[in-house]
RNA sequence: CGGAAUGUGGUGUAACGGCUAACAUCCCUGGUUUGGGACCAGGUGACUCCGGGUUCGAAUCCCGGCAUUCCGACCA
């Protein structure tokens, strides 16, 4: 893509409204537009890293369960059933929006928050038998929470994306099996974003779903708003809500000798045993022809919010670093010249051309602007790789690449450039 | 939901209760410039968040909303 036809610019100065790194970075980079307190529009450059992001997941997520898109709305009588209307405190609902309704339909819609509501009677409909299971859906949605205080950009908003399965199984132990093996698929996922090593799989309260624990996935991060006891040696955390005294009895731990340290939950699984399915009256029938409780399980992941830990974490004092697998471009291709047909744009033109024939993905900066201005947006939006062509790269043989995180850069040949990112993949 | 702070051109800021609300940036015109947010000249753009009140006079003081941020509670 040309960047004289992003229509998005950068900003010198940091929004007053916000005090959060990710939400300063994206803001000045022209990722992200506030609406509202926690509502954020995504951007070109924005929805493509959300875009990459959610992909990695989908990919991962397709090894065990079928992608499938469930209805924002949702009918208030379902929540009911579960009791859920009243309890949720972060519910939103829908009003008529206006005295003209009034006449027709009073109807009032539950906005998702999460869908076992939903996705227990369409499990229902479809997995009767012992044969049918275990069966898990998925889908990765706009998620609507009237939080009390959004906070921290994208960190907590009231909308914001949610990637969620639900599982289904004949007893305990399947849902068990199928709950190691979906911690290992978001192990992969957060690796192939390139924030696993900072991830620990964190023993967490249930809440409202399970008297048993649950499984958060805690990433390092000083912006995050969770603490959490680090059992490194062990490779396991402890949400600091779980550390009281009866716990460390019971998992035979000591808290007092962990590291506590700061953290963001980027997703989370939680085993629902029947308390779904009995909501809903949800049986399967088994082999000898007798009904039999459904064990529930559920996972989430939230893209947009993993999107603003990556930033919390990799950013430095010139703006953004995206890590290769969720950039919104590879390379960030700069030209600098005074003379539009000159050699250097040739060049770069060239350049631009065989990376798109080669589906490399290239931002192209296209501008008629200083190079002080070009360098300092280039570092701003963070893209991995930048390429520099001008008079005085040529002059010294060729481009200059430089990596986004690190200080020194090179001059290779323009065929030695085109040969790295354009040879036959595979 | 409790507490605190802040609301002024698109953005960031300034202005003692008193002149036509100032500066920078962005944007537009013209010219110069091109390896780290260049320079010169000119120009567009604001009922000072909303509603009341005090006063001869309010961006400024008072009251009430609303919004945003931060601290806390909450986080199914």
């Amino acid at each position: 893509m040309r960047q004289s036809k992003l229509y998005t610019k950068t900003r010198k100065d940091a929004p007053k409204d916000e005090v959060s790194t990710n939400a300063i970075l994206l803001t000045r980079a022209g990722y992200i537009h506030k609406e509202m307190a926690g509502v954020y529009t995504m951007l070109p450059l924005g929805l493509r890293v959300l875009t990459k992001i959610e992909n990695i997941i989908r990919r991962h997520m397709d090894e065990i369960g079928n992608e499938l898109l469930m209805t924002a709305l949702s009918p208030k009588e379902t929540w009911e059933k579960t009791g859920r209307l009243e309890t949720i405190d972060v519910l939103m609902k829908t009003m008529p929006a206006n005295k003209v309704s009034e006449d027709k339909s009073s109807a009032s819609y539950v906005l998702g928050s999460t869908h076992e509501e939903m996705i227990t009677p369409i499990a229902q409909e479809y997995s009767r038998s012992y044969k049918d299971l275990p069966s898990a859906f998925y889908q990765i949605q706009t998620k609507f929470r009237n939080e009390a205080r959004a906070k921290s950009g994208l960190l907590r908003g009231r909308e914001f994306r949610m990637k969620d399965l639900y599982s289904f199984h004949k007893n305990a132990d399947d849902l068990n099996v199928y709950y190691d093996e979906a911690k290992k698929v978001y192990m992969n996922i957060f690796n192939e974003v390139g924030i696993g090593a900072d991830t620990f799989i964190t023993l967490a309260g249930g809440g409202d779903f399970t008297k048993d624990f649950s499984h958060e996935f805690q990433t390092l991060c000083d912006a995050g708003e969770d603490t959490i006891f680090l059992d490194r040696k062990n490779n396991i955390a402890y949400n600091k809500e779980v550390t009281d005294e009866a716990t460390a009895k019971k998992l035979g731990v000591d808290f007092t000798k962990m590291e506590q340290v700061r953290a963001c939950e980027i997703g989370n699984i939680f085993p629902l045993n029947t308390k779904f399915s009995k909501a809903f009256d949800y049986t399967y029938v088994d082999e000898t022809g007798t009904k039999q409780d459904v064990y529930m399980g559920c996972y989430g992941i939230g893209p947009t919010r993993l999107m603003g830990v990556v930033v919390e974490k990799f950013a430095d004092e010139k703006g953004l670093i995206w890590p290769e697998s969720i950039a919104p471009f590879s390379v960030h291709l700069i030209v600098l010249s005074r003379d539009k047909d000159g050699e250097a744009y040739k060049v770069a033109e060239k350049i631009y051309e065989a990376f798109n024939k080669s589906h490399v993905e290239v931002l192209f900066d296209d501008r008629e602007a200083s190079a002080g201005e070009k360098f300092a947006d280039s570092d701003l939006i963070g893209i991995p790789m930048r390429v520099v062509v001008s008079d005085k790269s040529l002059e010294k043989g060729g481009v200059e690449l430089k990596e986004r995180k690190v200080d020194a850069s090179e001059i290779i040949t323009v065929d030695q450039l085109l040969q790295m990112y354009t040879r036959p993949c595979c």
